[in-house]
RNA sequence: GGGCGGGUAGUUCAGUGGGAGAACGUCUGCUUGACACGCAGAAGGUCGGAAGUUCAAUUCUUCUCCCGCCCA
């Protein structure tokens, strides 16, 4: 194979065609794999896994292309980097899911029966299982599929079974009968961070309570009158004084008659409302503490399905609870106990899966008693164990967990992990195991029923950091992997999840899952607005691979976007990364079809100052990618890359490179011009390829020095011997000058074809040696025939002026020059110039400037001045001599 | 009510105790032997407002206004 003879290279970059067949080479060949070595250090990334049946994201997008680009520069910096895979079941979701697509089948999951249900599940999972881990193979993931896990696969159902007997033996998981959130529509219990609050408009309703005695009563304030039906006391704050004397009265319940006392409790708050507040233990949260230290009974007076239950009463049963609302308080108004109607906002509870206000509700659950787990985790992130970036959220972490409280983990579904309890139906007994109970090991009964509930998903999600390296086995990848490298998630589950895998891994690996937890913000719309299936303002990524390329789509993820803070998706920023694409494949395409009789083994000649230039500008980009990228600052490492390529490599080295490729200089001078081409090249797509893979690999597989995958290449070190301040500096002045001589070509509308000649006065005699030696790059890239002289005589008249850096430029344009527009031009930068000059002039007036700022920076100011009053004089001279002409 | 993030060019966003940046958009000129998904040039900002610290603040501190998020 020959990387030569490349003039049937495309000129546009096309991703499908190279994409899929690059990934393909990668898997097949085994280059995601990753196993113990302990020769070499481990890196490790485990995946947060997305639905089993979902579909990617943009979410995923970025979470996986942020994960990737660290796998793969670890990976080429030597690691040994493991990127664990896998997917979640997800069981309030994937239930719903097949649950509609039994509706529509007429049936539903009672009529099938668990078992049968459960089939129906586990099929439904086999059959769309694979469009995400398709859909991630797109996107360019490195991940090692050869371990991929799924949370209720044997092992991690292993894990699931012994964490809760752990607990449990621990005396840390126990079954209470308290008040949790209900989803009526899903059917099940959630915990309290799945509750979504919303502020909602809704009103509040001022109610008389009438003393049982018959005289006066209490007027409490409540949004919610259909729990007046379950009310069994009324609440008052013990120092209140307004309600000083009632305190132990008994007041009658409207509409329903029953007795009820009125209680001092702390938990009120007098100055809100009338600073009574109506007890509802079994429907409110608070009320219900209330009426545990009060010894209230709890009425329950709305059922599962949220419609009013039995207890509610003849004239109320059966209703739903809005319905009961408007019912209630057409009947307490006309019983005359409503005293007034408010607007008032607050904040609802909802599902955050199917967005149905949650109805707190009693019922008996299983709990994980938190504090003892908490303590652990709370130390970890202070004492710097756990690492957030960015930092502050160590803040909002250590904040949720001091607050923690008991997390129920029971969930009224069928899809997940049973709960692994019998219960005896003879003898009460309860029995945790983890193998099926056949018998009672109390009373022998062969009458044992197991619990029917599942465990929260995040129970099983909350060990991925150990049961996907064969936990509880002692398995030498949990040796060699654990604790592992990094954990990159968005700041929306650091609850649900970052915090639960942190005292899990501390309660279960006695040591935390992942030193760094990189944070990153939500994918947004072009207007700022989360991305939502009922907005419908989803950008599907898969097309946006598909119209643009996966390294399109990874480049504008991770450009421009700044740790833990969101992005919004523009499509603007997704041409300018395929535009990126492009013309990194152009630049590669000039390369290639210059480089066909290139031996790399041949010893380069001596470099020119380009060469030295670009070599050095490379040395320090290197060097500075990978500052970024250990400081995760991923985005500043992608733009600096574009801006190399693009700026310094694209428009200035290889126009410089074109007359020496061409054959205008001399064979050597050639063959050096396609070494440092080649190698610049070479090491840019390397630095590159963690950020967009598939075109780097495309790429690189053309150049010489190539071996099986770019993926397993070093990564570039900045070679300091290469570094050339002096070479950059000269190709500063040099670049200074022609910008100065384009802009005048511009502005003075010189036709892009005609050369033009060019008068520079340099007094200073190293510059007059650079110009002498290199002066053809500004000949090159200006159009401009250079005249160089230490200073000049007699100005040229009819000719356009600039300064720079001490040198003055003219540009002779007979016949072309209009007088009144060069004069314009020049008051224009003269008056700039001017400006400037009196700030400068300004600092070095200053006696505290001269005596406290830092020598360097006043000398840098000192240098400054003479600059800006050199180029005032010149200019003004100039425009003397114009206005002399036009005269 | 508490906490956090943001307010920088027309737009979207980087960045910084010492000369305000990019991309897109706009304007001008270009079939320049890699690229019009391109090249060259240009215009455009009191860095939300006020005070303080400092020789020096867009950057640090405090207050304040607006937007967003999280928690109660």
């Amino acid at each position: 194979m020959n990387f030569l003879a490349r003039a049937d290279i495309p000129i546009t970059y096309d991703p499908r065609s190279v994409e899929d067949k690059w990934y393909k080479y990668w898997e097949e060949n085994g280059f995601f794999h990753a196993a113990v070595n302990p020769e070499q250090e481990p890196f490790c990334i485990v995946m947060p896994p997305p639905n089993v049946t979902g579909q990617l994201h943009m979410g995923h997008a970025l979470d996986n292309t942020l994960q990737d680009i660290i796998t793969r520069w670890k990976r080429m910096q030597g690691y040994n980097a493991l990127w664990v895979p896998g997917t979640d079941h997800a069981g309030i979701a994937t239930q719903a899911r097949v649950e509609e697509q039994l509706a529509k089948e007429g049936t539903n999951r009672h009529e099938l029966g668990r078992e049968e249900f459960l089939k129906r599940v586990w099929a439904w999972k086999e059959q769309y299982g694979n469009r995400i881990t398709t859909q991630l193979r797109k996107l360019g993931s490195s991940c090692d599929w050869q371990r991929e896990r799924f949370t209720m696969d044997e092992g991690c159902s292993e894990a699931v079974l012994e964490v809760f007997i752990k607990l449990y033996e621990r005396g840390l998981i126990y079954r209470g009968y308290y008040i949790t959130n209900w989803c009526p529509k899903c059917h099940t219990t959630i915990s309290d961070i799945e509750v979504e609050h919303l502020d909602r408009p809704g009103h509040l309703y001022h109610v008389r309570y009438p003393y049982k005695d018959g005289n006066g009563g209490i007027v409490v304030a409540t949004t919610r009158p259909e729990t007046i039906l379950g009310d069994v006391a009324v609440a008052v704050h013990p120092g209140d004084e307004r309600y000083a004397g009632v305190v132990g009265k008994k007041l009658e319940l409207p509409l329903v008659g029953r007795e009820m006392p009125v209680i001092a409790d702390e938990y009120v708050d007098p100055s809100f409302g009338t600073g009574a507040v109506k007890i509802t233990p079994a429907h409110d949260p608070n009320d219900f503490e209330v009426g545990l230290r009060h010894n209230l009974p709890q009425v329950i007076v709305i059922d599962k399905e949220g419609k009013m239950s039995e207890e509610a009463g003849p004239r109320y049963r059966g209703l739903d609870r809005y319905e009961c609302r408007k019912r209630i308080v057409r009947d307490l108004d006309a019983g005359g106990y409503l005293l007034k109607t408010e607007d008032h906002a607050h904040a609802v509870g909802h599902c955050y899966r199917c967005n149905t206000v949650i109805e707190p509700m009693l019922s008996r659950q299983w709990f994980v008693n938190m504090k003892p787990l908490a303590e652990p985790a709370i130390e970890a992130a202070r004492d710097g164990r756990v690492r957030f970036i960015p930092e502050r959220f160590t803040k909002i972490y250590l904040n949720w967990m001091e607050n923690i409280r008991d997390w129920c983990i029971s969930r009224q579904l069928w899809w997940g992990h049973r709960i692994p309890v019998w219960y005896c139906r003879d003898c009460e007994e309860m029995i945790v195991s983890k193998k099926p109970v056949a018998r009672c090991t109390r009373c022998g009964s062969t009458n044992c029923e197991q619990d029917p509930d599942v465990l929260d998903t995040w129970f099983s999600s909350a060990l991925w950091p150990f049961s996907t390296l064969g936990w509880p086995s002692k398995t030498l990848d949990l040796a060699y992997y654990y604790p592992t490298s990094v954990m990159v998630t968005g700041r929306d589950i650091i609850f649900f999840w970052v915090a639960r895998m942190i005292f899990s891994g501390l309660a279960f690996m006695n040591e935390v899952p992942f030193r760094d937890v990189f944070i990153h913000g939500l994918v947004m719309d072009a207007l700022g607005r989360k991305m939502s299936k009922s907005l419908g303002n989803g950008v599907d990524p898969i097309d946006v691979i598909e119209s643009h390329g996966a390294d399109s789509l990874r480049f504008m993820l991770v450009t421009g976007n700044t740790p833990g803070n969101d992005l919004r998706f523009h499509f603007e920023r997704l041409e300018g990364a395929r535009n990126f694409a492009n013309k990194l494949w152009n630049a590669s395409r000039f390369a290639l079809m210059n480089l066909e009789d290139y031996d790399p083994a041949g010893r380069p000649g001596p470099y020119t100052l380009a060469d030295r230039w670009i070599l050095s500008r490379y040395q320090k980009m290197a060097g500075e990618v990978t500052r970024f990228l250990e400081a995760y600052e991923l985005g500043e490492a992608a733009r600096i890359l574009y801006e190399f390529t693009w700026s310094e490599f694209c428009d200035w080295y290889i126009e410089l490179s074109k007359p020496r490729l061409y054959g205008k200089t001399s064979p050597p001078d050639r063959a050096t011009a396609q070494h440092v081409l080649a190698s610049v090249l070479k090491g840019t797509l390397e630095l590159l390829h963690p950020f967009m893979p598939f075109i780097t690999e495309e790429i690189w597989q053309h150049l010489p020095g190539r071996s099986l995958t770019i993926m397993r290449a070093p990564w570039p070190e900045p070679r300091l011997e290469l570094k050339d301040n002096e070479a950059e500096k000269e190709m500063e002045v040099l670049m200074d000058i022609t910008r100065a001589i384009r802009h005048i070509r511009s502005e003075m509308n010189v036709p892009p074809g005609r050369r033009a000649e060019v008068l520079l006065a340099v007094p200073e005699r190293n510059l007059r040696a650079l110009l002498k030696k290199s002066g053809s790059y500004i000949s090159v890239l200006a159009g401009a025939d250079l005249k160089v002289f230490p200073g000049l005589e007699k100005a040229p008249e009819q000719a356009a002026h600039a300064v720079t850096r001490g040198i003055e430029v003219f540009v002779p344009l007979k016949g072309l020059i209009d007088v009144d527009r060069e004069t314009a031009r020049l008051k224009k930068e003269l008056a700039s110039v001017e400006k400037d000059l009196a700030r400068v002039r300004g600092k070095l007036g200053n006696p505290g400037f001269l005596g406290k700022a830092p020598a360097d920076v006043v000398a840098k100011e000192r240098a400054k001045e003479g600059e800006l009053s050199q180029k005032q004089s010149a200019i003004g001279e100039r425009l003397a001599m114009l206005e002399g002409t036009s005269l």
